[in-house]
DNA sequence: AAACCGGGGGC
DNA sequence: GCCCCAGGTTT
């Protein structure tokens, strides 16, 4: 692949950025040690989705905790989604839990439990996209591949100064991406830009004083200003009251969310439907109907939470209630107090747990 | 193009 | 503490 600037090589990047790798790798969970065994494709591809879109710090722990319990494929494959999506509450994205476990399934039963080695069939599986098959190809099975994730789309734009805004800057970074790439290691020579990405190339502030790089960089002295973006949308506030329901036994009411969309297949504490442009509900008509009926005078306000999504900031005021007699609908559940651990909540219901118990 | 979450850094 | 932000896949 030609240089589109024609200044910078596969050479003048790769070989001071590996020899700062070897030198600086962190000590992950899921890559080989220097001069180990190639790692198993199922440690990579587990990696590499819990990865997307969170960091190396938060991931370690779900990481080793996945692996104790599903040491193989097979095993992830044949567990229940709903234990998967208990282990996974906290990492956020639950559509990538859900395809986790049909990815598992599907490389059993398509392909007798080895993961494919091309980056084609890797994408056909589910969960899995470009910037996934390339790393799984290049990481796990040793092939050159141009692996492209947000990090690397930094250090790129900043190496070769290019001011064009992102996302229409994408084809551009990918071509100067695949200039540098070398053909050895580079699954390796993709790691260390995510690295270098992670901790010297960062979004604020970077440390360029520290980068092994820094010499054949061009944008090193308006790096903090790249890559450019396009202007981001505000985000709308919307409103509800959640309702924590306890029993005489020590158990709080909990329901299970549909299957697709926000939060899809967690756990929740009931609530009135989230609106936009309204003040929080403070009094028991904003709560939502369930087919129970509350202890008279049980119902207090014990405050209010605020979570952020993608799309809209929620602020949930917080209400207490005693049930008297219930009707369950079947996505409902009474979970013992000591039990909270154990089912698939997410963190915004953490929240309200937390503000209900106060 | 829009939907999809949570943790960490900067102040 | 409170913003503000970055970040792959699917539809």
């Amino acid at each position: 692949m030609t240089n589109p600037n024609n200044s910078l090589t596969s050479e003048a990047v790769a070989v001071p950025l590996l020899d700062w790798y070897d030198r600086h790798a962190r000590r992950l969970p899921w890559r080989a040690p220097p001069g180990a065994s190639r790692m198993d494709p199922y440690h990579v591809w587990l990696s590499e989705i819990m990865l997307q879109q969170t960091t190396v710090a938060t991931v370690k722990d779900y990481f080793e905790r996945f692996l104790t319990l599903w040491p193989t494929v097979e095993g992830l494959a044949s567990a229940d989604l709903d234990r998967v999506l208990t282990e996974w509450a906290g990492l956020g994205y639950y559509a990538r839990a859900r395809n986790l476990h049909k990815c598992a399934q599907r490389v059993v039963e398509d392909h007798g439990g080895a993961f494919p080695d091309t980056e084609e069939a890797l994408l056909n599986l589910p969960g899995i996209g470009r910037y996934t098959a390339a790393a799984i190809a290049a990481i796990a099975f040793g092939q050159r591949a141009v692996v492209m994730d947000g990090n690397i789309e930094r250090v790129i734009a900043r190496l070769n100064t290019v001011e064009t805004p992102l996302p229409a800057a994408k084809p551009a970074l990918y071509a100067l991406t695949d200039a540098v790439t070398p053909d050895a290691r580079a699954g390796d020579f993709a790691q260390a830009m995510m690295d270098l990405g992670a901790t010297i190339c960062t979004p604020r502030k970077p440390r360029c004083m520290l980068c092994p790089i820094t010499a054949v960089c061009a944008g090193k002295d308006m790096a903090e200003t790249l890559p450019r973006r396009a202007p981001k949308k505000v985000k709308p506030t919307r409103t509800g009251m959640a309702v924590w329901i306890e029993n005489t036994n020590g158990a709080v009411l909990l329901r299970r969310r549909p299957e697709s969309g926000l939060l899809g297949g967690m756990m929740e504490v009931p609530s009135s439907p989230w609106t936009e442009g309204v003040e929080p509900p403070e009094t028991e008509e904003g709560a939502y109907g369930m087919p129970v009926s509350l202890a008279p005078g049980s119902f207090r306000m014990m405050g209010e939470i605020k979570h952020t999504f993608t799309h809209f900031h929620l602020r949930l005021t917080v209400a207490r209630a005693q049930v008297v007699d219930a009707d369950l609908p079947k996505d409902c559940i009474w979970c013992p107090l000591d039990n909270l651990g154990d089912v698939a909540l997410p963190t915004v219901m953490r929240k309200v747990a937390k503000a209900a118990l106060l």
